[in-house]
DNA sequence: AATGAATGAGTATTCATTCAT
DNA sequence: GATGAATGAATACTCATTCAT
């Protein structure tokens, strides 16, 4: 019953951000099915029902952090690629700055790695990578029509960087104990993996 | 108690292949937790105990359904790679191996994108990559040695190459319907794809 | 803690009344445990507490709007009987009172018909109804002193009333909708109905 | 999930008949919303799932009851009205059979009333009385041809008897504790009022 | 080998009520 | 007087697993 565009206090604002984080966090680490309302209320020693003032259910609650997961992905690469002139060097940009912006936020990655697991979310992270890929495939035309890349299916070479790439990420700071070591040249490989993949 | 290795008459083989079967389709279609024990059931005409006989739990049985799924695309793989020469050649036909494996069987694919979404059962699809990985990395420093592959980490063109054409087939594959159009030169953009990313 | 006899200003008991008339609205239409002390506030825009301010709990308030409900009731029905003389006349004109009545209020209907089903409740109503049944069984009685009405129960024959009027209110006016055709001829026939089953 | 039309075992169909009678019990005395399935279950020392193996839901077993009920209902009263050729008479028997049913059977009244208390089930304890009413005023029709009734509403009438008769049997079997004085001659007087108020 | 039946732990959600501000 | 926030008991339903037959 509760929870329409209520407003809310300094208070009742920071407890939704306590929220917020507690639950990515289990999220991240636990699944969707695996994280119970209970275990995040407990995690800050609240009541069960106070998830319920702040959102619809808990569908509700992993959406928004999804959706503010993949829009904080977006905006990095955004703002990495933004003044660059070159198609190619955009490319470039994009491929640093998904590898930095999951190497700093691991947790991202488990929210992300977590939603594709279940079909009510699927389709959430399949749109976003829609848009990765077509922001790609745009970057890459551009680079044919200056003949930096060969010629070929533009979309079909976009899938094939954003599939390396997050490969890429996943083996290496894709654990929950942030072990397996992370490779300061991952990124320089990646790019050059990729780049060569479809220069001229 | 059920299960022990015991010996099946030609009757109970036949039961446990279709239960096999059914269940492959569904965990498949739906994931592991999205399909219980009483769908493959019904979906069999059969009694909810019967699994039972036959393997120790749901988890047993979902194992075991990954692990010939895991052999059996290493084995078209293998099949494939096993006379040619030229380490070059060699991965490109373990790249258009696996690309036909998972066309011809959606299902399967379905299975490890199931698998790949529990920590329970990440496990052995991570070792079946490793495998993979290691046999191409393998190729890869024999491609070096030839100069015929520019001087890099092996092992991480290796993951490259994996997460590439995995996503492709993803894509291009991954829906329940079989639906999205099949490209039939998938298979040689990806070949041209990766190995430009590691060609000298 | 609230509620003590407190002493209202005027603004505090204009709110009191809001919320009666709210509640009454919504307890009708949903029942008792339908509408929740959500509902209320929310359909006012106050905030979730003030009803603690004017009633000690959810069963106080519905309790309050009961009991002025069915007093209303019984005083238009002593109204309209009050300076009548003969004993037939006067439960005739009790008859058209209580049609009138609800054919005017359905809410209050409504109210009635929600608080007979609730246990907690229902003594209440049949307190009401106690009342209408003893002042009808007097008519009665009267009557028969007089030869206009036949021997027999009087008590039992006012049940008869009672529950044939109350049960032809309820078809014809009990939809929430206000629905359903109203037979402006309805009262006549009420009258006839019950007159009949007790003259002479 | 479960429950299709099983086939039942004759453990099983019993077991089904004893939930239904507990069950009945319960919803007559606590309501609907005051029994929980945890209550039924208790009662009769099994697990809370059985339950389900044999209904889908809670509101599926208290509807089976509650047809069942209503269907008891109208076989009585039809068994006592067949063979009858007089319509008065079978307005007449039709009352008695109302009253004795509801006389031996106070649990199915309890069971109705509950039912009339949910907006979910009203509807079909209201059919019930349609059918009623319609059989009712078929009979009160022809008795107006014979020129046994006066003329008028034959609908209005029937609603005044059933409201009549249902109100003498709340009043007089309606405490869940079988109390209140059963009155012997309650049928007479019904009986009495009730053609009186319809007849020439 | 197989079946129908039974178990019961586990979980999201609701809502009357209280409380700090 | 009034509000937003918080509480936590209570409950329907699912499903892997076991068991008697």
């Amino acid at each position: 019953m509760a929870v329409k565009q209520r407003r809310l206090t300094k208070r009742g604002s920071q407890r939704r951000e306590q929220i917020v984080d507690a639950a990515l966090k289990l999220f991240a680490d636990q699944g969707y099915h695996g994280t119970t309302i209970g275990d995040v209320c407990d995690s800050l020693g609240v009541g069960k029902g106070v998830v319920y003032w702040y959102w619809r259910s808990k569908e509700a609650l992993f959406s928004e952090i999804l959706q503010r997961t993949l829009l904080a992905l977006r905006r990095e690469q955004q703002t990495r690629v933004e003044a660059v002139e070159d198609p190619v060097e955009r490319i470039e940009q994009g491929i640093r700055a998904s590898i930095d912006f999951f190497r700093k936020n691991p947790g991202y990655l488990g929210m992300i790695r977590t939603a594709a697991r279940y079909d009510e979310f699927a389709g959430l992270v399949e749109k976003g990578q829609q848009i990765v890929v077509a922001d790609t495939a745009n970057h890459i035309k551009e680079g044919m029509a200056l003949g930096e890349i060969r010629d070929g299916d533009a979309e079909l070479m976009a899938h094939g960087i954003l599939g390396s790439v997050f490969h890429f990420v996943e083996t290496y700071f894709g654990t929950e104990d942030g072990a397996v070591e992370d490779r300061p040249q991952l990124a320089d490989e990646a790019v050059a993996f990729c780049l060569r993949g479809i220069l001229t």
